[in-house]
RNA sequence: GGCGCUAUCGUCUAAGGGUUAGGACGAAGCCCUCUCAAGGCUUAAAUACGGGUUCGAAUCCCGUUAGCGCUACCA
């Protein structure tokens, strides 16, 4: 039975590491049929904040993948203590009575960064006289030193890794004030739920050494680990929100009007791949190619920039899920964004809009821009030059202005009738079709650039279409 | 410093002894076309460096360099 877990601390912020890594855990599970455990590991009481507790449910609520089991470690205290001196009564760790503020610099300037001297040897007896004493201590964890023992594990996704003890310090397993480390909460918790694959960020890696170390001392079977490649910034330094600023947060991308989807499917392509070329893929299309030979190892750039803080090809695919929506699926999406906006935008407007603007919009936050003329009972001011054709001049345009009201004040407004009478319109006036439409085309959405005139027209409605033909031969006269 | 990991176009990546080193984004050009898009086609663009092993190396080995990680009573 397949069991992954994700386990933040709600200490700084949610960046676009984290969510990746849930992902993995996730597809991972869902590819599995098994179960994907959130827990908060929050045994670091100085550093934890609400907000940032907030900005993790925040940012994965948005990802829309759910989970199944939820634990916080805080809640657990009692078990992490317990398991702390099972190990201590085991021979398997030893109290440290050393000082915390001594600690570091003895270390750097003697080297000895193994063991704090003279601790690991303490009898039992001058360390039970000590604590009676009310000396503080750290509980550490006792390597097996000078045995020419190795740590070895076969990682899903670097492969065989081995690491000899004698390079491994004495790492803490319970703090002086008695709360537990990450190092042993997070492997206590792994036992205690049942963890069968550990799936977590490279800068893991070499802590998976003492983990290994750990379960042994706890005397249960390891879980087993796949480590993956870190995401950095294009400088090449590991994202941070000091250094790069928001960009890093997984809200720039909501707030930017994407796809919760699309961008599952981009953080997805950053360090892993399918094994053939696809990219956009469906949710259930990345269940099922999900493995972890898929998985690289080298650190993967999210290619951001201060002017742009959205990564190319996440524009991109969002855009392609985007396009591959139906009509009234991307209606839905866009309802609440033109709303957002200001615009008066009853559903069945929007859904008569959606299909003008899908192919020309990447994001949903591009959609009333593009759409503004739908909405707009006031056009935008505009330049009465752009009114003006190719090869034309004002007097060109204006008789096609006066010529086009006259065709649409009777014509049908369907695409078909229009389309028919303003091509014969040009050609009554001697006007190539295109030299017709442009200025039609500015009049009625005031820019060059617009959908296709025609379905335009038709959603714009005639009231309106003719009020800003006058309109724009009004323009051009003053 | 010690230990560990990594190194293919600008970016994401494929190719795990034999390919003109493939695809995608982005860029440029062309086609399509009522504009803009979308779509199609084309072009430029990479195996960090140096040694081996081999008939043959992006691929295996060693070294160098660079980057990242761990080296906390952070996670």
């Amino acid at each position: 039975m397949v069991r992954v877990r994700f386990a933040p601390s709600p200490t700084g912020y949610l960046h676009i590491g984290s969510p990746r890594t849930f992902i993995f855990n996730w597809l991972f599970a869902r590819r599995q049929k098994g179960t994907m455990i959130l827990r908060i590991d929050d045994t670091d009481v100085e550093r934890n904040t609400q907000a940032s507790l907030d900005s993790i449910f925040d940012g994965l609520n948005w990802l829309d993948l759910g989970w199944d089991e939820f634990y916080r470690q805080s809640d657990r205290l009692d078990l992490y203590t317990k398991a702390a001196w099972a190990i201590h009564a085991a021979g398997h760790a030893y109290r440290d009575f050393t000082p915390m503020s001594a600690a570091a610099d003895d270390r750097a300037e003697l080297g000895a960064w193994l063991c704090n001297p003279g601790m690991r040897e303490l009898s039992p007896e001058e360390s039970d006289r000590r604590v009676a004493a009310g000396e503080p201590f750290v509980l550490r964890f006792r390597v097996p030193r000078n045995t020419g023992r190795r740590v070895e594990f076969k990682d899903l996704v670097y492969g065989e890794q081995s690491k000899s003890c004698d390079d491994i310090e004495d790492f803490a397993l319970l703090r002086s004030n008695g709360a537990p480390t990450y190092h042993h909460a997070s492997c206590v918790d792994d036992v205690d739920l049942r963890i069968s694959h550990v799936v977590r960020g490279q800068d893991h890696l070499s802590n998976t050494f003492k983990h290994i170390l750990i379960f042994e001392a706890m005397g249960v079977e390891a879980p087993r680990f796949a480590h993956l490649p870190l995401l950095i910034a294009p400088d090449g330094a590991k994202l941070s929100k000091r250094k790069h600023g928001p960009v890093v947060s997984v809200t720039t991308y909501r707030d930017a009007g994407f796809l919760p989807h699309a961008y599952v499917n981009f953080l997805c392509l950053l360090g892993w791949n399918p094994k053939d070329d696809r990219e956009k893929m469906s949710r259930q299309d990345l269940i099922d190619a999900f493995s972890f030979e898929g998985v690289n190892r080298s650190n993967a750039v999210v290619n951001f920039s201060e002017n742009d803080p959205i990564d190319p090809k996440a524009l991109w695919l969002n855009s392609q899920h985007l396009y591959a929506m139906s009509h009234d699926e991307l209606a839905a999406a866009l309802q609440p964004v033109f709303e957002a906006a200001g615009y008066a935008a009853d559903p069945a407007k929007t859904r008569q809009v959606t299909p003008l603007i899908q192919e020309r919009i990447k994001t949903l936050n591009d959609a009333p821009a593009a759409a503004d003329f739908f909405f707009l009972d006031q056009l935008a001011p505009y330049d009465p030059a752009e009114l003006i054709p190719q090869k034309g001049d004002a007097a060109m345009a204006e008789k096609a202005l006066r010529v086009a009201r006259q065709v649409l004040e009777t014509a049908n407004f369907t695409h078909d009738a229009l389309d028919a009478a303003l091509r014969a319109a040009a050609t009554g006036i001697g006007v190539k079709a295109g030299q017709m439409f442009q200025p039609i085309r500015v009049a009625v959405c005031g820019r060059k650039n617009a959908p296709p005139l025609f379905e335009t027209l038709e959603v714009v409605g005639r009231d309106a279409c003719l009020k800003r033909l006058d309109q724009a031969v009004e323009k051009l006269n003053n």
